[in-house]
DNA sequence: AGTGAAAGGTAGTGAAT
DNA sequence: ATTCACTACCTTTCACT
């Protein structure tokens, strides 16, 4: 991960569909050597892949919320399955698996406040390895459209 | 967005360097149909950009955490002004202003626990607005790698 | 709105520096 | 590790259905 590399890759995750060529010649190097270097990081895991960014509201998913929830006993197998059954719901975004205050934190995105509802009542409550959840409606999700790397540890 | 929309979006989400004629080929249509229903779908706004996926580990972020921070008062410009020093910091993966217990949740990533700690003493509690804040470790985070639009409201 | 052919551009390979 | 040259493929336009 030289500076060149992570010019590329500032320049995939800004526009992962720009041509080898735009990107060859923002980073300042040749077509054939850009094209090499991404399929290196590609190969070392450093891309993970490319993904287009759809608006939330054309998939029906205009209310979006964040679930926070506590599951007990909280051993493997409780996790596991959880998460698992977590991420067969079609409304479900994004899982965190997390310590602290709470063991799990959802991303949820439904149609209508009727539909979180739905959802919270249907889906979440009725499993009965949560002992406590609660939601946090979100108004606006502003995502940094460009990670840099930080300095080595 | 009929059924061959709901195709090509999909297929962009889960992978947007795929050529434009592979595309066309798997939902069923000739690459030029494809291309323009492409251009009509950014048009209108449904797909926002493609970006590439990064390993946090390859940008020296291995250690991710969700901060929970309740602010007061919790007026226009102080929401405006948190979120706008947020932004700013490179830590900050993702801000979400929500309505619940928080009226933020941030998503922050950093090279290791000794770089949260300095994170969340150096730039976040010493921010007057904050009454509270806490935070949740990452441990795992799974992302649902395609949207499927739901059912109408 | 969708198609197919044509022109220009791009990706990806291989040999050389 | 980078560059140049080359072939094959792809994108994009446009006249037509």
């Amino acid at each position: 991960m030289d500076d060149v590399d992570s010019a590329i890759v500032r320049q995939l995750q800004l526009d992962a569909r720009q041509s080898n060529r735009d990107i060859a010649a923002k980073v300042g190097i040749a077509p054939s050597t850009c094209l090499e270097r991404i399929r290196l990081l590609r190969a070392r895991g450093v891309i993970l892949g490319y993904h287009a960014e759809i608006a939330p509201a054309a998939l029906n998913r205009g209310v979006q919320a964040i679930v926070s929830a506590k599951v007990r006993p909280l051993s493997r197998r409780v996790i596991d399955s959880f998460q698992a059954g977590l991420a067969t719901l079609p409304e479900v975004e994004s899982i965190y698996v997390t310590a602290g205050d709470d063991d799990f934190l959802i991303h949820v995105s439904v149609q209508s406040i009727d539909h979180l509802h739905a959802f919270l009542v249907d889906r979440l409550a009725v499993r009965q390895e949560i002992v406590t959840f609660r939601s946090n409606i979100i108004y606006r999700h502003l995502r940094d459209p460009v990670l840099e790397p930080l300095p080595a540890p």
